[in-house]
DNA sequence: ACGTTCGGGACCGCCCGTTAAT
DNA sequence: ATTAACGGGCGGTCCCGAACGT
């Protein structure tokens, strides 16, 4: 946001400052326009993981790949992360990031947890929000060394760690108090 | 970096604009020196802990305290956090975030497997690199959700998830407590 | 004028751009249509308080009070006024402040000398430019003292200096000393 | 103030807008610096007159050429002139204009009716706000009409119409009505 | 005929990171 | 280490048309 001037957007865009001016009351709500349109795409996608996967956590996995694609690919989503990341220099509200996935993430952790394909000790909410951190995180490292190319391979190494510690053991009890 | 102007920084430091320029040779060189002062400060943090506590998945656990502590309240942590996530704009050469403490856990892990205290089927430094970027996705969603308050206790759900996954446990009841 | 921008005056005015320049060619002939608009008042005041007063002398007492009225009243003569003020960096042709006043208090003079009521000594196009001078003076002393609140009051002032020393005072020895 | 452009500024002055805003804080802030200085003139040219010339009335007298002359030739003076009449647009507190002129004339004709050269009946506040707001007006009219050019004239007619109606006539007894 | 939407650049006041002189 | 100055470029907004309905 602040190294993207303004000059800079319009040659770019091959537009004027007076157009600009015209569609958006500022630099703010131009900003806020794409990162709004960056959240208006993920219901679209969820449904579409929904439609084809079976399983939540079958769902949440795909879903992993599926933002991530996104996130190297899309070019809105790749502005709408740089711009959230400087959401307290941006004049106007914001919607909060990772809120929105981890109460996805919960809702789908608890019909897994429901239908027996995760272990009943684990608290669903907290699991979603370390999986959400996880998420960004690994996609964050990704980013930096090698501009998010070897994403992909990076999400199996989390899944092939997490969904183990997800999973209930066959030997053990369901009704087993977590602690 | 962008945000801070050199009126800001000098009106808030105290000094003089020709100071500054004094000491530093320009706003790029004091961002380097404020980011190497940071990173100087982790190989005491390492031996400190290092000395308190016995194994090396102990260890492991008790720096990602030790670390989220001074992301909080370091002041200087702090700033090279924002610094680096600012790299690209910086006109200097600073240090590629991540790596060294990817590097770090990869040895703590491997000395873990030697020992048996981790699973023999996982790759060190697939995993140092999964708890790294978790780690760091942890860190960056609780500094935007709560302003790093609940640090620890995302910790402890991180860890919670993620140790037992770790434990080489073929015998063992998976409902043995993470800490 | 300067102050005033294109937009704000649509808004005000609850209009669009494209309307006002379907209306006008420009700002400039914008503000000239509004100074003539304020022009073309005074005949008809002039007019009214022609056939109200009895004499020359009163006739422009009476007018003075009654383009105080308007100054201080009506919108358009007060957007005349500011207009007229900022004559040269509009770029049209603005009729000149200021004569039109001289030239009808001179023939009130002129008139007011030819039936004894002004001192024959006193030259009438001098003592209108004078006149004119001095009410425009009130008027702009008042407008920032007082916003034209205490406009009538300082008239009074005015008239109560300037109405003796044009009166033809035949106990007055004529040889008073001007000097 | 708006019809100068800080770019026209800096190009007359043969400076840079760096350079400038060196020195003052803001456009507005160089306006009231103008301002500012053009007051602090005043003082040494009221103690000239003071020094070079006998009697309230005759000081008050050369005082208004004096000022006059400033008007027209003294291009800080004029600048302020220009600047006071955009008080309502310049963000700083400017000096209320006229006040201090009236309060020093106030003096003045209090102190020429102490010793019998105003007739008593007139009222020292009134008539110096009368003389102020006529002195800015035909200084105004002047300006409009000729460029200051014919000042001192138009100053001539004034204290002919007005010096008239201050002086106490021989005939009458000092303590007769004003009016 | 009348009005709107959309666009065009120039340029505004401000302030940036930086250098020269002292 | 300070004061003074630099000049370019920032986000924003200006006045103004052209294209496009009603």
């Amino acid at each position: 946001y602040l190294g993207a001037s303004l000059t800079d957007i319009v040659n770019e865009a091959e537009t004027t400052k007076g157009a600009l001016y015209f569609h958006f009351a500022s630099k703010d709500h131009l900003a806020a326009a794409v990162v709004h349109e960056q959240y208006a795409a993920w219901p679209a996608l969820i449904a579409k993981v929904s439609a084809e996967h079976e399983g939540p956590l079958a769902q949440l996995r795909a879903l992993s790949y599926e933002v991530a694609r996104a996130f190297r690919e899309d070019i809105v989503v790749r502005a709408g992360i740089r711009l959230a990341a400087e959401r307290a220099v941006i004049g106007v509200e914001l919607p909060t990031p990772y809120v929105g996935w981890i109460d996805q993430t919960t809702g789908l952790l608890r019909h897994a947890q429901e239908i027996g394909q995760m272990r009943p000790g684990l608290d669903p909410p907290a699991v979603a929000r370390t999986l959400i951190a996880a998420f960004f995180g690994v996609q964050s490292v990704s980013q930096v060394l090698s501009e998010r190319r070897d994403l992909e391979e990076r999400l199996d190494d989390l899944w092939d760690l997490v969904l183990p510690a997800l999973a209930p053991t066959p030997d053990q009890p369901p009704a087993a108090p977590a602690s």
